[in-house]
DNA sequence: GGGTTCTTTGAACTAACATTCAAACAATTC
DNA sequence: GAATTGTTTGAATGTTAGTTCAAAGAACCC
């Protein structure tokens, strides 16, 4: 039921989404839908909550088979920009963060991911440092900080179709920032 | 009348304003407003272009001043990061984005915001490379992009109110990375 | 099987807005 | 100043979607 909301949102787009088509993804009534959920806002932390621990799972999976820093940099860089402007869950993402304003649940689920990634980033970054791969400009911290927010301005940008900014324009600005900042060269 | 939508948006978010929101911020009945805005997207569209001109203009207007390169493209970065969560201009681009997959008109103003943003960049740093001013570690092109992109992530957050990214970290993060990406130091 | 609780449904009800429009009002023209 | 055109209003209407709820159905227990 949580999958059939998010693909629902993903669909009509948050502001638009009935709860008759959630109740459609799901394949039951709409009353089934408010027994469940009467606040329907519960539901939409929910859906907040699987979409961004599925975002850091694929981001986390996403390096696990690398050995070396500067391979994990690379895979964790790929899986850092939308391949597709319909990706479902980079969708569901951006339409949440409208929500971070009014709904302090929505605002520490979105806070929690950011400050992971930024952890995901240290990790790699520290053990490059370590093993001489990587020289770091700045503060590992400021490195990691920066790729997590450019990820998110080109995902933002390839998720809106900004015709100046396709998914491989965007995964190749990427690639070259973080080659700057450590100072690896793939 | 665009002026005072672009407010009631900003008050009660995009998805919830009301055509009676936009007549009371406005001064006038909700007759009125149809009167002159029958199609109420158009309404929406007049609100995003002088949204994005009034920014653009905002930016121009900080490096006016300007002499140097060096000077210009500090300047620019220090606009180019909201200063404050509520940022009216900030907060009406950010919820604007929503809109443009669905409507040509929009994505062609988030389009034409973004290849002017990257044109401004473009010319500073392409004058400061003639004055030797800075080293660019790649093309002109792929670093004016990754700034603007940069500005986009760290706004989102912002304006998003996340807790890890207050204006001032956002602020240094910009700042470092242009250092990196541009071998200036103001 | 009989009783109890949990689920599901969809029709009826409600609330919130958008939309229409006749009438009043203001401005402009000749 | 009469006629015409443009503007504003707010009450009436229509539409959409959220919400309630009684009744039916399923599952479970004794």
């Amino acid at each position: 039921m949580v999958n059939a909301a998010g693909r629902a949102i993903a669909d009509r787009g948050l502001s638009h989404v009935r709860i008759k088509d959630i109740a459609d993804q799901a394949g039951m009534s709409s009353g089934s839908v408010l027994y469940y959920y009467p606040e329907l806002n519960d539901l939409l932390v929910e859906v907040h909550h699987e979409t961004v621990d599925r975002y850091y799972q694929q981001r986390v999976e996403a390096i696990h088979g690398d050995a070396s820093p500067s391979d994990q940099l690379a895979s964790a860089l790929a899986a850092g920009v939308p391949h597709d402007p319909d990706d479902l869950t980079a969708r569901l993402l951006y339409e949440m963060h409208a929500l971070c304003e009014a709904s302090p649940a929505h605002a520490d689920l979105m806070t929690s991911l950011f400050d992971r990634e930024v952890a995901l980033y240290l990790s790699i970054l520290e053990a490059g440092a370590g093993t001489g791969e990587f020289t770091l400009s700045t503060s590992p911290n400021q490195v990691a900080r920066t790729l997590v927010a450019l990820e998110d301005g080109l995902g933002l940008h390839v998720v809106s179709r900004n015709r100046s900014m396709s998914p491989t324009d965007a995964s190749e600005v990427l690639r070259r920032c973080a080659v700057e900042l450590t100072g690896c060269t793939f």
